[in-house]
RNA sequence: CGCGGUGUGGAGCAGCUAGGUAGCUCGUCGGGCUCAUAACCCGAAGGUCGUUGGUUCAAAUCCAGCCGCCGCAA
């Protein structure tokens, strides 16, 4: 089939390269405008962008394809290409009913999720945020919702205890690719059984803010080793934020101390607010690179009693 | 020119403000102890202090440029 690719983060370099080593033709990449990023607003591609260049296939960023001459450009050019059907993985953009009913086939979204939970922005955050045990990808037939579309192919997998966003991003980028060329081969030989999407059970993900990603130790320590995983963490230590990466439940728990407080500081462990304890196990100081708990210890004592979120 | 941090044996750090012997907690290697151990004891190897130049009798330390890594912000 010829196929225009929609998608822009690195969740949807995986689906494109599986296009580039399928029987595909991928005539076309979509993917948004490049923006400056970075310190020193340098100016960053998209890593779709990046990935669509090595396989040799033609890159359009337009603005938007809803307005405005990019919009108008845009449109001109698909129906030029006339596409078989169009795939979008991420892409950042709502695509108007003009460019959805244009291909034969339509066009197909991989979203990152086991619909009609987790529609929207940022699913992989909030299934390990609400601590879900299980999640998924959905292969859906786009339509004008957001996300809204009936289910084609789903798969699903178990979210470890200590799994992070990206650990479960890496995973699930990688089990996109293979419903998408899943849900292809099934598109070509009709074989498909669309299964309409149950409203009453949806729910949205929305948009991750950095507020969310400060440590409140007055929740429980699920809710902040959800908080760790879900979003990455940070807490002011001596002044300074302290990312936490990985962490994990102790199961222990401590009556006396504060919400915050460091109870063991061989091992960095800090009360949370149903005095059960956490144990941080990944950590970035401010300036420093990612590292092992044990490493940061080495060089940065501890003293148990210090609370967390305190400014000095 | 967005703001800021940082670069010291394999890891994480101290030393820099007041230039003058390369330090700490670990790891590694060898040996010892032990029924045994990620425990303990003894010993050893391993560093052009990111790089270039400057100041100086003398620079990890002071000055200037360059490179790398990172936090914030977008």
């Amino acid at each position: 089939m010829k196929i225009i690719f929609m998608g822009t983060p690195d969740f949807a370099v995986p689906c494109l390269k599986a296009l580039a080593e399928s029987s595909h033709e991928v005539a076309a990449v979509f993917t948004q405008p490049d923006k400056p990023k970075g310190r020193g607003y340098k100016m960053i591609p998209t890593p779709v962008k990046t990935a669509a260049a090595e396989c040799g296939f033609p890159v359009y960023q337009p603005l938007s394809l809803r307005k405005g001459e990019d919009a108008e450009e845009a449109m001109k050019l698909l129906y030029e290409l006339a596409p078989d059907i169009i795939v979008v993985t991420a892409y950042g953009q709502i695509l108007p009913r003009e460019v959805l009913e244009l291909p034969k086939y339509g066009c197909i979204n991989i979203h990152a999720s086991l619909l009609p939970k987790y529609r929207g922005a940022a699913p992989i955050n909030w299934v390990i945020l609400n601590g879900e045990s299980e999640t998924g990808v959905t292969s859906m037939q786009m339509s004008e919702g957001l996300d809204t579309g009936d289910m084609l192919i789903k798969r699903s997998t178990v979210i470890g205890e200590n799994e992070t966003y990206q650990e479960l991003y890496s995973r699930l980028s990688e089990m996109g690719a293979e419903v998408l060329t899943e849900t292809l081969a099934a598109i070509e030989n009709g074989s498909l059984i669309p299964e309409k999407q149950d409203d009453s059970l949806s729910c949205y993900s929305p948009m991750i803010t950095k507020e969310m990603s400060s440590l409140d130790f007055s929740k429980t320590a699920a809710e902040v080793h959800n908080t760790i995983r879900g979003v990455t963490g940070f807490a002011i230590l001596g002044g300074k934020r302290l990312k936490i990466f990985a962490s994990m439940l102790t199961g222990k728990s401590s009556g006396s101390a504060a919400n915050g407080e460091i109870t063991d500081a061989s091992s960095f462990d800090v009360k949370c607010g149903d005095g059960k304890i956490i144990r941080f196990l990944e950590v970035q100081p401010e300036g420093k690179k990612r590292m092992r708990v044990q490493d940061f210890l080495r060089g940065n004592k501890l003293t148990a009693g210090t609370i967390l979120n305190q400014e000095v």
